[in-house]
DNA sequence: TATATTGTTTCTAATTAAGAAACAATAAGA
DNA sequence: TCTTATTGTTTCTTAATTAGAAACAATATA
């Protein structure tokens, strides 16, 4: 017998000073009334009500119940409002990680439009190369470019990052030009790495898939590493376009096999639970996906 | 699944940090600690802890949630303790704890008497020799024939016990009967000894204590068993008027130093708390003190 | 790598909730 | 006074829920 619904019962009796009426009015028996009144008196072991079939009063410590009841039950629904609210508008402290380098070049871009559209939001923003713990370091959504090995959080895709090979002219001019992917073998290919395994790359060409295993001396979860690596003639390194756009415009980086597209690695949004999702984070998520449709801005880039 | 309960639960692991403290906490089954939870955050519809197997913490909402159970359970609890406080009926189950040969001889007696004047209120009858432990066996009140060694309990006493030397007059035939207390010294005086120490037995003549030093071959922590021992010649017994009475009658027993009054055994009532005395505990310990003023029934015995 | 611990799920038995209908009490109207 | 209607209670049956043991999956720690 749920007690805050026999309150709800009794509350209701009292003020209708009859059962039948409660009954009608919380849709439910008087069967159901009768009992609901009669597990309240037994719990507290005091009679609520004087009553016989026609008269019914409250008694002098029914009184004294009445008075508090009505509080608690206002301040239940009250807070059971407010905590729905809080769930169905974005409002709160919203605490992203994303790794450094998609962090710095289009986090905080996309941030300062989402936050616009949502003034109740704050953002907190942590940028790590280490694999996100979202229960132990609090964190509400991870955005995380790569491929995700099995995770017991939710993973939703936003987007896809366009990467290319490349190099300094430098390097280029010492080791020579590779013009197929075969001849990366041959190369000091420079491995990002953020889980120490996976350490070939995948064109593709035709739509169809060429596998190639590389192996360089270089290897860093940190791709921004891996960029300055190349820039100083260290060796060839796989990526995302958004990241050396402005080196290869400088003349800084050269892209190589260009007719060999590498696969596209997927941006994911990870979340903790796919239920009870709070309309800060759902939004959020929705928000970057809407971003980056049909494609993301950083892949226009030739 | 009682909301109440759930917003208890909800407090506990929110408090511990985790599901299988809570659990032992309040004396329920992890399985029910996280039922409890998921029924609150369906109820909700939202999610209050984030968690894996090895981590907790609380969401935000569920932060904002806590906030608020705390003072609402307080309410609760606080509203139901003025209620029950407010009541003034006997009612609900008396547990009372004696020992044996009272409580049949004048517990139950007694009981059919109160019960008829509180008919709400039931009773559960504990009879052993072993010392009543009131929290331990959950025991509203014990009576205790005998002096009290110190007690973290409250005792009221209600009444006082008159007793008699005896012994079988076989017995009597081949030992000889005592004439004074120091006669006592050489003859099988059987002990009562609840506490396994005082072996001395008290007379009062002229408002005069006489103390002797008595030993022999039995010892009990029933008076009964020292009874039936003394009707089978074993001994000399000290013992309540009312335990022997009819086998002094029937002339099982034969009453010895007549002239020397045994000192009176108090009967006490020990019950928890001075302090929010329930009123069935309270109207059942002025009951019995009533009943038996000015003088227990059993003492008229000549 | 094995072990221990944590939160969840599944399964079963036991309990409980719910309402229809019969019931008892009694006010109002004939 | 006698019926009638209405009220709160009880009884009975069924349908639903509860509780915990055990199995489970996951993940720290040794």
């Amino acid at each position: 017998m749920d007690k805050i619904m026999s309150m709800r019962v009794f509350s209701s009796v009292a003020k209708n000073s009859s059962f039948s009426d409660a009954a009608k009015k919380l849709s439910m028996s008087k069967a159901m009334v009768s009992k609901h009144i009669q597990s309240l008196e037994n719990s507290l072991g005091v009679r609520l009500f004087n009553r016989t079939t026609r008269k019914l009063n409250l008694t002098e410590v029914g009184h004294a119940y009445y008075e508090k009841v009505d509080h608690i039950l206002a301040d239940i629904d009250e807070t059971e409002l407010s905590i729905s609210q809080l769930n169905s508008e974005p409002r709160g402290k919203l605490k992203i990680m994303a790794q450094p380098s998609f962090g710095a070049f289009h986090l905080s871009r996309a941030l300062s439009v989402y936050l616009k559209k949502y003034p109740d939001v704050t953002t907190e923003i942590e940028l790590s190369n280490r694999p996100p713990d979202l229960v132990e370091d609090g964190i509400d959504i991870a955005l995380y470019v790569g491929k995700l090995d099995d995770s017991s959080f939710v993973a939703r895709k936003i987007t896809t990052v366009r990467r290319v090979v490349c190099a300094s002219p430098n390097y280029l001019k010492q080791n020579g030009t590779p013009q197929t992917p075969d001849d990366l073998q041959n190369h000091n290919c420079m491995i990002y790495a953020p889980k120490t395994q996976q350490s070939e790359w995948v064109f593709i060409r035709n739509n169809e898939k060429i596998k190639i295993a590389v192996s360089g001396d270089i290897k860093s979860n940190d791709g921004d590493a891996l960029r300055v690596a190349a820039i100083q003639d260290c060796g060839i390194a796989q990526l995302p376009t958004y990241m050396v756009g402005l080196d290869i415009q400088a003349g800084r980086l050269k892209v190589i096999l260009e007719e060999y597209e590498p696969e596209r690695q997927p941006v994911y949004a990870i979340y903790n639970h796919r239920k009870y999702l709070s309309a800060k984070i759902k939004t959020f998520i929705d928000f970057m996906y809407e971003l980056y449709q049909p494609e993301a801005y950083w892949n226009e880039w030739t």
